[in-house]
DNA sequence: AATAATACTGAATGTATATACAGTATAATG
DNA sequence: CATTATACTGTATATACATTCAGTATTATT
């Protein structure tokens, strides 16, 4: 999907708005009331521009004729793996460890992401991860620095800052005083990354 | 609801199918098209019947102003609006406060919510709610001590842990030793609890 | 037997709405 | 430096649409 700018967002969110608010898509002049503009030529130009990029489509010559186009519906309703962050030791991210499926659409937090990781323990805590949330975790190696990573050593998954501190040194930072920071010396010790946490979800 | 005759049926069936098929409601004109009628005042005394047994609303001068009334839309919808929490003195909570809807499963939370809040400030930190979090809010009065609630005091919205402290008065604490207590009177003060938190949501 | 609701055709009309055209201005791009 | 995209105001207009009025006919309700 291309990229939006800020002002044609804010018409797309107003036309979902009013959707969901009347039942029915908005006029021109509706979403100049909405937004505050003053020519219905304002609204036009937006609509044209998100079409263009793909996100509504508009049928010409019928009013009210927007739609906003959602290319994820079908795949809506896709079940992400939870896996279980297990003790010291254990072989994680494995299949048998997965504790349940959870029903969430695709493109949830932006980005695509692969599964959820149940988290266990407060070392993540100042970052607003505490124990028992979800967080949803893209398999990738595209990391930077100050990245929420799920990093390997051995056999045991931790999930932690990421900050290169030089070419062979890692540091995995967590984020609770209580807990000390991972110096690791890739040129002695294996670090793989599984990927980045890419969103949370905490259920009460 | 009142009984519905065959034709009305059909009428309605027809405004449905419409709207899944193009993402807005049928004109007059459209439903005799569909439907073989040859006078757009055949689909307009439909309409009118369909409106006085309450099964659709009709938006008067306005070109396909024709919603659906589902009373059990709050069970299957999947959209969800996102509130945001602005400034003190601000009518929160409001329609005009929607900065976008967001599309959820039901029963994400195990509980059903009603919308969800954009978190502002840090003082829900120790809780791991951080900010511009989004909190699922259910609406309710069925609060327990220990609860994140969403209370407003005047026009002022806070979200706090709730404790009653005695019949006549309330706690508000905040999760972070940066805030202070709020102390509620009951006797003085109004304090009004919009619901509470179910779950979170945070886009990393 | 009279009234009301249903189920249409057909024509007429005011207005709600899409949409083109004419400008102004700023930022990004090649 | 010309071009394109963005982001608007403002005016104008053809037409898409809701809506009323005038009929005809059938079937329930009182």
């Amino acid at each position: 999907m291309k990229d939006i700018t800020s002002q044609q967002n804010k018409v797309l969110n107003c036309i979902q708005v009013y959707i969901k608010k009347t039942g029915f898509p908005p006029t021109r002049a509706d979403i100049c009331k909405e937004l505050g503009f003053k020519s219905p030529n304002s609204a036009e130009t937006h609509l044209r521009a998100l079409e263009k990029k793909g996100f509504i489509s508009i049928e010409s010559g019928t009013s009210r004729g927007i739609s906003i186009i959602n290319p994820e519906i079908e795949n809506e309703g896709d079940e992400y793996p939870i896996i279980g962050l297990v003790a010291a030791g254990s072989p994680t991210l494995a299949t048998e460890n997965v504790e349940k499926v959870f029903n969430c659409p695709q493109g949830f937090f932006g980005s695509n992401f692969d599964y959820f990781l149940r988290v266990r323990g407060l070392s993540m805590k100042d970052a607003g991860i505490m124990e028992d949330d979800l967080i949803a975790v893209k398999k990738t190696q595209d990391i930077k620095n100050g990245d929420i990573v799920i990093a390997r050593i051995d056999d045991e998954v931790t999930v932690k800052y990421f900050h290169r501190h030089s070419p062979k040194i890692v540091h995995l930072q967590p984020a609770n005083e209580d807990f000390s920071n991972i110096e690791v010396d890739l040129e002695h010790t294996e670090l793989f990354i599984e990927g980045k946490s890419v969103g949370l979800i905490r259920e009460n």
